[in-house]
DNA sequence: TATGAATGAGTTTTCATTCAT
DNA sequence: TATGAATGAAAACTCATTCAT
């Protein structure tokens, strides 16, 4: 009780640590993850990217073998955060259910990682991206096709490429994620369902017979430009 | 004998070549159109644009301010020609007719030029668009918004806000023209009616109701991993 | 008779003018030259080949696709004008007098061309010479060793391989040009005559047999910290 | 008990391990001097060196004030390893009996050594030495001068500079010590007698009177391409 | 004494733009 | 109006060296 202890070594000290190479990674990651989302990947430069993180320009290159190869590990690394959900997604429930899941779980996700949203979801990087990469993309949207492939053997969605539903599936959660990701809509906004209610309309056998859940937190229709 | 006659300046004269000064910057555009789309607009050189069109590097410049004019100027002329249609659609229509009509007539634009439709609806290029450009692309939005809020002031549109289901439309056509200009689908493709109807169910309070139009020219389900 | 004639147009033009691309790329590798010679490659940087040939460093660029390049380009060069005496020497002749003949066509190369003889005959810079210039270095070597080869079917040449009697001969030669380059000989040095018959006499079988031609143009030991 | 007696700094003690100084200071210089040697000096990068060594990047810095400071040790270490079989040549022998006694004391170096002769004899690095390393290289040079001044007193050589005599036989050994150096040739390959022989012809005046030493070990002729 | 993460000046190279012709 | 050689600021990346630990 007399003695300090010694300060703790742990790596994962909160304590800005100059020398802890894996705070400096991650002080990258987010520096370039911000500034490839916000200004795209051409504009922002590696100065840039170093001064936002509080390191010198050589620093990046101890910890990347360049640029491109930095974009593409916060790529896979946001691929990652949203994969998780939909391989955990549990196969008891139908497809609706588990698409609703997954998008709930997302926008978890985007709520506390508003970047990464732009990079997986809205970007068009597909050039910039390295077979790797590719791969992880390719997997991801597989297991989403594959969720939709099982919803259309068990007669939940509607005739139709599962490719095309899928496309569309993602393109309209998507649209939802950046809203949350600009901060326009909470997770909780009322929006939300009305989109995640359009997305299983446009593409379920199942969904005008379902009546829109009602919901408690916001009045039916926020929408600020609208006229009616 | 003593003097040629000088070269008519009408712009589609025949014997005008080459030195017509309008048939340049055409060409200029086409070449830029046609590189940006395929290549980025970072990945493509001014020199390579030049010699794409069989001019001189500097003649660009006799035409256009700068590379991103060049690009802006490509991208209004991109806006105007999508924005007729939507100004054109005959208000005594109902919304969702207008809607299909004015996604046939896209579907023939993007037929026809391909890689305006990667520039308008696929390229995120927001922070290279001049203030002119991002005008003329609000007031393109702004007309497909103004024909959802009458839609929706007439019972045709689901509740929810205008510019959400501006979003989730514009996203769901998007997605059909993007595959007519990579040439996966012809314009009249069966998928392209499994889509449409799709936007219409998402947004639209009648959907349902009506069935899917039976469609002579392709199988029902031509979905290749679906067995059911 | 009362007009000027107007300026010749000749790219050859002794007036240096500015947009002349010939005449830029020959202050380049002039530049590139003296200062890869004097400085070696890595020492010397791309800004300052280019402020020594007064233009602007992305010049070096239009003219040659890399700073490696640029040397490679030099360096062929450097190997055609010896190569040329040795191709040119004429067949009739003894092996002796065709070597001789060669060196001495050398030795009026080295005096006006000092920098390339220390590019060709004294650098190693194996590593960053491309293969067509190793394929130039490899057959101005073969065509040295086939004339010492046929000197030596001859009975000219004493026994060895051939291979090493190249080696040996091109090493002292080499030795002379290279006190040319410097200025420390003139090409009509009495002691060229010296390690020229020492050549001789260190790969042929009839030297110790002629006398040493007397030179008229230089005392006998010219040599200056010999104490003898 | 209680404590360890502090190892031996022996620097040949088998119980030393990585942390005697002059240890890790050999490994350095070892290191250094087979990566200089294969690569060329600008193409190594110090921690590469170090990774050679064993030791961390920082640790060069405790033994080497500079990677430029390390090539000037390790070129003078090479140095005195010629230099010592010129001053210990028995003054009591005529000029070739020494020079032929210095070139085979040089040749057993070279076969233990290759990566010096690399250094010593064939790198030109005339730009990176130091002072200190230029005046080792003068002295050593000045040695042989001086034997050849020696022998020209005596008559043995040939009228002309002894500076260029020097020249011509270091060039002529160290073309051997090149070719065993890269064991193309071990010391007691024919060779060497050829090309010892030519040497001494080139700058000696009993040379051609002496008939080549019948070599035992060779035939009297392996050229591969000559027939005669 | 040894470590190795961090540094930042310096390098090669690119390319939109200019301007003499 | 068109040309295309030249420009030079800015980019990505390297690596010898430093210094907190």
């Amino acid at each position: 009780m007399a003695h300090t202890p010694p300060p703790e070594r742990t790596p994962s000290s909160p304590v800005t640590r100059r020398r802890d190479p894996q705070a400096t990674r991650d002080r990258l990651v987010r520096s370039a993850l911000e500034l490839f989302t916000s200004q795209g990947y051409h504009s922002t430069t590696t100065p840039e990217i170093a001064q936002r993180a509080g390191v010198a320009e050589g620093t990046i290159y101890r910890h990347f073998d360049s640029k491109e190869h930095l974009l593409n590990e916060i790529y896979r690394a946001g691929v990652r955060l949203f994969a998780g959900a939909v391989r955990e997604s549990p196969a008891t429930l139908g497809c609706r259910e588990r698409l609703e899941g997954i998008a709930a779980a997302w926008r978890e996700v985007a709520a506390r990682n508003p970047a990464i949203v732009r990079l997986v979801f809205v970007n068009r990087l597909a050039s910039l991206l390295d077979q790797k990469s590719r791969d992880a993309s390719r997997e991801f949207r597989a297991d989403v096709e594959k969720l939709i492939a099982s919803g259309k053997a068990a007669g939940e969605v509607r005739p139709g490429s599962v490719d095309v539903w899928a496309d569309v599936w993602l393109e309209l959660v998507g649209l939802t994620l950046e809203r949350i990701a600009n901060r326009e809509w909470t997770p909780e906004h009322a929006a939300l369902q009305h989109v995640s209610d359009g997305a299983w309309r446009a593409i379920g056998v199942s969904a005008p017979a379902s009546p829109p859940l009602p919901s408690a937190t916001s009045p039916p229709d926020p929408a600020p430009p609208s006229p009616a």
